[in-house]
DNA sequence: CCGCTAAATGTTATATTATAACATAACACT
DNA sequence: AGTGTTATGTTATAATATAACATTTAGCGG
């Protein structure tokens, strides 16, 4: 396995969305069974909703959705499904908007960079070793034992550039 | 100046904060007239209430603090302060905790890696150009354009892994 | 100093995000 | 089927943040 790899590239021009999330849910099936994690009806129903795009999607709006199938949804509906997944590793939460996003490589509370274009809204994730390792010397030359990081970098994606 | 520095040491065992605190807010003054940035007594009040201790500070913490001052308080009060303050670099909000640091080393809206100690709830701050490069680094290798960084690192300072 | 303008603050209301607490239902295991 | 555990339903409320408009204050040209 590459040690630096980017989980969930910015869209392509051939991004094909419904493959890629159904092989999202396939992988959180897979893995979910694989380590005895339940994960319900309801709780891949709101996995599929994170992934209906690759832009932060907010607990509210995952709410009303689920409303329209199902009238009994209210907010700790999505919030213990959202922490579920979350736990499994399967979503993460962008801290600086609230909002949650489809994790390209489940494992279990792994953590992660993002990258969020503010053009466009779309999230790319990255899983680099590199970045980690400096964090973590860093840290450590002031004694800081490192437990888990929250890196959010917002900017222009490649596309957006392109665009202007 | 170093390159590489951090803002706000763990404290030490013989951190003198009300010093501290004076000399943060004496900066601000000489930062805020340079610029023709209006510190006044209610900005400049909720800059020393942030800067209180070397943990987060919530809002509306903030805003029971300011009503006991004068009860026209509301909170619109605290967040125009604190946005004022951010703006001036001033402050930095910790986004993983909705709350407010004070900011060691005052630049306008500079970005900066946050040390967070669960055990204690100190936090530091560094400025790292290296982080920034290799982040920058990274993200350009898929064509992304950083515009700004929020990196807040969880763990155990020093200070609390030797109390263990 | 006066009056004008812009900036800051006051005030009321409300939007947004998240959790507590307890009831009921579904599941897994014997 | 019985029982303990986990998940979900339900109601209420806590915590965080902003909108919109009124009033006051500060800065500044005259």
């Amino acid at each position: 396995m590459p040690r630096n790899r980017v989980l969930m590239p910015f869209k392509s021009p051939g991004h094909a969305h419904q493959r890629c999330l159904e092989n999202a849910i396939a992988g959180a099936e897979k893995n979910c069974r694989a380590r005895g994690a339940r994960l319900t009806r309801l709780r891949r129903r709101v996995l599929e909703l994170v992934w209906g795009s690759h832009e932060p999607v907010k607990a509210y709006d995952i709410l009303e959705l689920l409303r329209r199938e199902h009238s009994g949804s209210a907010p700790p509906t999505v919030y213990r499904a959202l922490d579920f997944l979350q736990a499994e590793g399967l979503v993460h939460r962008i801290e600086s908007l609230n909002a949650y996003v489809g994790c390209g490589e489940p494992q279990y509370g792994h953590s992660a960079q993002f990258l969020i274009c503010q053009e466009c809204g779309t999230v790319a994730e990255m899983d680099d070793l590199d970045i980690r390792k400096l964090l973590s010397s860093k840290a450590g030359a002031i004694g800081f034992l490192v437990n888990h990081e929250t890196i959010e970098i917002k900017g222009t994606c490649s596309a957006c550039q392109a665009a202007e």
